[in-house]
DNA sequence: GTGGTCTAGACCACC
DNA sequence: GTGGTCTAGACCACG
């Protein structure tokens, strides 16, 4: 959780979880860790994650059965493809914007990415 | 103005305020639209462009004449450099980091900047 | 507010607003009532109201503007138009099936929904 | 066994009897499926099935017999008509606001419920 | 004054 | 022990 970051915490949660299935380390049919250990865990309140689980529910991201958990629904990310451009689209377009809001033009910021180095 | 970006209004005026100033659409000396005739235009809250103007005067960006307008201020916008620099540093890492999230390695990302076109 | 029916109060504030939005009474653009004032009016806690509206827009029925309001959404159900046929079946099967439980056939459910009236 | 309705496994449970009863499969003086039987029939907790026809018998549709079984008791399950109708009602209710919702009006409800065709 | 986020805690239904 | 619902209250960003 990065507090500072001022994302809310359980878009975050969201986005971690989301993340996690692309990546396929969470599957259809996998349980996700129940919400009071997912917030022991996060070091931050059981409401918050059962926020954000019920937003990926009303989504169709997972399904919920009270008593046993939470799990991936089967539903794949069918809206796929289109989706997934769409995001990758707007997720450049920001960028680009943001660079261009510090006075970077296009070749600059090409430099930028290309001589990143993670942490 | 876009209203589903998530991002506050009055950061998105101050946004293309040092946009048109580091185009050159404003120069130094140059007086900013007023307070409630950008707010017309814009169709927003008139205290949303002064707390922009203000935000813009406190970073010394522009400068304020009470009873006359506000001007293009003439020390250039250069938060200091290694502000700047660690700004760019984490835009770009966020960057990269969100697009290995959708599965795209660094070639792959470059290309699509490059290939970005505004609408 | 029915406390006795065992539906959520939230899940009935949903309901009475889509309720009011194929009725007509409320449209495209229209304001909702703001989160307090709806909450002192069904003698109930704000909080309740907002996870009512927080989900409402969460599926594009309704889009919120924070300091100004929760507005009847323009956007008709966008989502691409495969999910959103699948969720119609979903929908639709689902009702069939719930009828059928109840002992009525097909035909017997047709005459239903055509007499069905609103409050 | 429907996990996304919402509805409880136990109610879910005891409607299907109720159903069977009404319908005559299940006629008084008839033995009903032994809970452990029916749990791994329905790929439930025998505590949900327990749960269910503990429920029947306090509203005197059935009676246990310890060590023979449960039976359909000799009363009718006539709570009958009018809690029936209201059940309909609210089923009917909800199914043409959620279409409403979908942006389906009645005509065009009708025409998918004719149409439905079960998998 | 508008909604948003987060915490905290109580009580409930289900497995 | 699982999640769900509801209340309460604090603090924040926005208009």
């Amino acid at each position: 959780m990065d507090s500072s970051s001022g994302v809310p915490f359980y878009r975050q949660v969201i986005q971690q979880i989301e993340q996690a299935i692309l990546t396929g380390m969470l599957e259809p049919g996998d349980r996700l860790p129940t919400i009071r250990s997912l917030a022991i865990d996060l070091k931050i309140n059981p409401n918050t994650i059962a926020k954000a689980y019920n937003e990926l529910e009303i989504r169709g991201i997972v399904t919920t059965q009270v008593g046993s958990g939470t799990f991936v629904s089967d539903r794949r990310p069918d809206s796929a493809e289109s989706e997934r451009k769409k995001r990758l689209e707007e997720l450049v377009g920001r960028f680009v914007a943001e660079m261009a809001a510090m006075g970077m033009d296009r070749k600059a910021t090409l430099e930028l990415v290309r001589e990143f180095k993670e942490d």
